[in-house]
DNA sequence: CGCGCATTTGAGGACTGTCAACTTCCGTGG
DNA sequence: CCACGGAAGTTGACAGTCCTCAAATGCGCG
C-alpha cells in the first residue's frame, strides 16, 4: 500500500475505531493492483479470495440472468467491496467491473476473517460496515419498487445535489448509460424522463445540468430520510452516533 | 423464555457457535411476547431497543412511501430480524407487522453490543448473519430488476418447491394478496400471472398448487443458485461450510 | 343464511422496453 | 486543421407489461 493512502483506509467506517497492530495485521499482506477500464474483476459465482478496496476510479457491481443485466450499484473511492462472501466466505453474487481505470487494494480474506476472531474491535466493525451496507439495500429495494423511473431520477438528482455541495450546477459523474442501468431503466427511458424533468426546472447540458425551480422538483420527488441517504445535517450541530450511522451507509452497497 | 424455546434459538446462526456463557447473556434480560394478528410491531423510522426473534407465527417487513407500500420479506419462524439497526444503533428503515399471531423474543440491543465487544466469537457470528441478510437482499434485488412478475411467481412456486419436501404438491404459506405484495405485483396481477402459469402445468385450487409439468415450469423459471436460495443438496454429501452458508441465508432478510 | 373479504375477470390506461433512424459528441488519423 | 468513424445520446413508433378501476364470483365465518 503507498504511504499516502493509508489514511484513506483507516479513514474507512471498516478501519476507523480499530487499532494500529489489527490494522496492520489485516493489512500487511494487502497489495495494490492497478486495473484498466472495463475490466471484468469478478464474475458471478466466483470465489472471492479478497475484500477489494476501491482507492481510485470506478466500479460497477452487477447482476446477470438470462443474458440480461442490471448494475445493482456503481462505487466510487474509498469503499470497500464483496465484504459479505469475504466474511461468509462464500462465492460472489455479484459480478465486478472497472469503470473506468483503478487502483485496488487487496486484503486477504483469511487475513479479515482470522482478525474479526482475535480482536472483538474488529469484529464490531465489520458487523457496522456490513449492517450499513444492509441498509443500503433496503434503502435500495424501497426506491426501486416503490417509484417511477422519473421520480427516481429526479430523487438521484436531489441526492447528487445534497452530496456535491447543494450546489444548483451539477456534473453527472457517469455516462448516462451507466446512469440508466443504476436506475433500473434503459438509456431511452432516462433520455424521456430527463425530458420530463425539464417541466420542473432541471436544464440538461450534456452531463451538466442546472436546477432552476428546486421547489417544483421536491415536490415531485418527494425526497425521504428512509430511503434517500443525503448528507447529514452540519456536523457541529449533529450527534456523533448519526455520523457514524451515515458513515456506515455511505456505501449503499458496498458488501 | 421457554424453556422449550431455548433450543430453538440456540438453533439459529445468530447463536449457534456462541459459548454457553454468551448466550445465557445475551438472553438473560429477553423477554417473550405475543401479539395478535396485524400488529405493526415497528413503524418505518422508528427507533430500535430490541433484536426481535420470531418463535412462532409470520412477520411483514414493509417499505411504505408516498402512501404506496411495499411487502420487502415475510418472515416465518425461527428467525431475527431488524438486526442491522440493532448493531448500528439506529431507526428501523422497514415496518414490522404480525401476519398471524405470534409469539416473538425481544433481546435488548444494548446487550447484543455490548456481548460483541465482550465475545469476538458472538461479535463474528452477528456479522456472518448480517452477511447472509445481506446476500439475501441482493438476491431479491436481482429477482426483482431482471425478472419479470410471471418468472418470479414461477421461481417463487419452485423454491417452494424445493423448501417442503420436493412434493408435486404444494400449499401457499400466504394468503394471494400478500403474496402478491412479496412478489411486488397486485393481487390481480398475480391472479393472472397464475393463469399465465397454467399453460406450463400449475393447477391451482385454492391455495393448493399440483405442478404437472415440472421440466416445463423449469424452462420458463430458469431458477439460478445466484438468486434463488434452494435447499441445498443433502447434508452427507454437503461439505460443512456450505451447510452455514445456506443456513445464514435462509433468513432472506432479516436484518 | 348472509355479510364481508379475498379472489377473479374484464376494460382501459400508464409506464416501460424494443427497434430503428437520426443527431451529437469526441478521439483518431490524414 | 479538418474529415471521418464510432460510440453515446435522442427521438419516434410500437408492443408488452403492469397498474387502476369496476364488477362479478367465490369463500369463510358469525
Amino acid at each position: 500500500m503507498r504511504s499516502h493512502d493509508v489514511p484513506r483506509v483507516r479513514a474507512l467506517p471498516m478501519f476507523m475505531n480499530v487499532s494500529e497492530e489489527t490494522f496492520a495485521r489485516v493489512t500487511g499482506a494487502a497489495h495494490l493492483q492497478k486495473f484498466p477500464a472495463n475490466t471484468q474483476l469478478l464474475l458471478e459465482g466466483d470465489n472471492v479470495d479478497f475484500l477489494y478496496v476501491l482507492l481510485d476510479g470506478q466500479v460497477e457491481l452487477q447482476g446477470t440472468w438470462n443474458d440480461k443485466e442490471t448494475t445493482l450499484t456503481i462505487l466510487r473511492p474509498v469503499s470497500t467491496f464483496i465484504l459479505a462472501a469475504v466474511v461468509l466466505d462464500a462465492n460472489a453474487l455479484m459480478g465486478a467491473r472497472t469503470i473506468e481505470r483503478c487502483d485496488i487494494l487487496m486484503i486477504s480474506g483469511h487475513s479479515i476473517r482470522q482478525n474479526m476472531a482475535e480482536d472483538p474491535l474488529f469484529g464490531i466493525a465489520v458487523a457496522r460496515e456490513l449492517a450499513g451496507c444492509y441498509r443500503g439495500l433496503v434503502r435500495t429495494i424501497k426506491n426501486q419498487k416503490l417509484r417511477s423511473g422519473v421520480e427516481r431520477l429526479a430523487n438521484y438528482i436531489l441526492t447528487l445535489r445534497a452530496k456535491t455541495g447543494a450546489s444548483d450546477l451539477i456534473h453527472l459523474p457517469h455516462e448516462k448509460r451507466v446512469l440508466a442501468a443504476l436506475l433500473g431503466m434503459t438509456p431511452e427511458n432516462l433520455s424521456r424522463a430527463f425530458a420530463t424533468l425539464q417541466a420542473y426546472g432541471v436544464d440538461v447540458i450534456g452531463a451538466d445540468l442546472r436546477i432552476c425551480k428546486l421547489r417544483d422538483l421536491e415536490r415531485l420527488a418527494k425526497p425521504d430520510p428512509l430511503i434517500d441517504n443525503h448528507a447529514p445535517p452540519a456536523p457541529d450541530i449533529r450527534a456523533e452516533a448519526d455520523a457514524e450511522i451515515w458513515a456506515a451507509e455511505r456505501i449503499r452497497a458496498g458488501g
